[in-house]
DNA sequence: TAGTGGTCTAGACCACTGG
DNA sequence: CAGTGGTCTAGACCACTAT
């Protein structure tokens, strides 16, 4: 009746979830304590047990609670943690950051795929995909060195792209939407080329970043980026 | 056509989730263009708005579709990609592996923050802070070594707990739940702490993570985390 | 101003699973 | 078997914003 808030949005689910979150945090609701259930939290805050669902939906999917049909809601015991990372395509971080983008293919050709890379994607090996290795650069300086294999049979029209002069990463994001994406982070010395790509002495450490994609049909393409030196991947933004 | 799951159960907002994402990687609705609005697609699909609604919050969350109040939901154009990775707690990872746990404190005392790190959780430079050291070690062999700064002034009880004989991981997690977290991944070369701790050669690629946690009082710990050659970070799981 | 997504509600039925 | 979460529905009102 009486629930005006002016001026504020009040999505009730995100007020709800808040209180929850409170209430764990201030060890009210104690770890692997049974919290009351989704119709008691309803008549207590008084709002429809679908939104209660939601706001407990939400901090389940954060890792604070453990939700059981029959067994109930608890404060998770162990909180698993789970980190979102937005993976941006390069020209836009490098624009973003306020620098000139720069792009330059070193080498373009059909040629037999790696055993580890093809198992990686999964694929018999021996296949033959187009092979590309690029730099992208932030005012002239090297930013990321990209080595990547493109499956020819996954994008009609793949083979008559000339990859010299166009982005192959914004070509696929546009011309290959993809069902499944595996991506993965490693630390790796920069051997001779990474090093003379990137301009930075054999034996630094760079953020390795491999990424694979697929739709339907098998799959897409995989990547080996290599970033420059003091490259950081934050939730933070 | 196939849409058949066998065995599986078939929550209608998924199934729509599902048919909605096949439509557009198979270029039926094209990058950009305007999609059904939810009151048609819920009649297309002989369901509730309701459900249609969450299928295409699910598709805008992965960041495929772009969704405006008036103006309708789109096919994205620039499909940001989040990657979601689950922050394991190291005990439990180095179980799941089927390794022998151990741990080992390398050093416990009070001493003032440095710089670097005050900026990190943005507390004044100087703050004299819990500084430990430890090392992870599966099968004998070390798997992490943890640099960490904890705040005593952010769980009462602190003080009194001896980490030596204390996993501090699992300690905060119990008693510290957090209401905000950062996380970051990069990649350094081993310095000789790092080496020595880790048993590997000076000037190793080490994929490091940082984390930082704070409640509604402020920070609770910053760690550093040096993770062993070969350690990959992967959404696959 | 009107069209579209965002959210909530009250009620219903179902799926799982603990006792 | 019965209690709990999972999901859906039909309807409603609201918040934004393109036109």
């Amino acid at each position: 009746m009486n629930d005006r808030q002016p001026g504020s949005t009040s999505p009730k689910a995100q007020l709800i979830a808040g209180e929850v979150r409170r209430r764990i945090v201030e060890r009210e609701w104690q770890q692997g304590e049974r919290i009351p259930d989704e119709a008691d939290l309803a008549v207590t805050f008084g709002v429809a047990r679908a939104t209660v669902n939601k706001a407990l939906q939400l901090l389940a999917d954060e890792g604070l609670l453990d939700r059981r049909r029959r067994a109930g809601t608890r404060v998770a015991l162990n909180p698993v943690r789970k980190a979102i990372f937005t993976i941006p395509i390069v020209r836009e971080q490098i624009e973003r950051a306020g620098m000139k983008y720069g792009h330059r293919v070193v080498a373009q050709r059909r040629s037999p795929i790696p055993d580890e890379t093809a198992a990686r994607i999964g694929v018999p090996p021996g296949r033959e995909f187009i092979h590309l290795r690029a730099v992208h650069y932030g005012d002239e300086r090297a930013f990321q060195f990209e080595d990547r294999w493109i499956n020819p049979d996954s994008v009609p029209g793949l083979d008559k792209v000339d990859f010299r002069h166009q982005n192959a990463n914004e070509w696929l994001v546009r011309n290959a939407p993809y069902l499944r994406a595996d991506i993965a982070f490693s630390a790796e010395n920069a051997d001779a080329r990474d090093a003379r790509m990137l301009g930075v002495p054999k034996g630094q450490a760079l953020l390795i970043l491999h990424r694979s994609t697929w739709n339907d049909t098998g799959p897409i393409t995989t990547v080996r980026i290599a970033c420059h030196p003091g490259y950081v991947i934050s939730t933070a933004d």
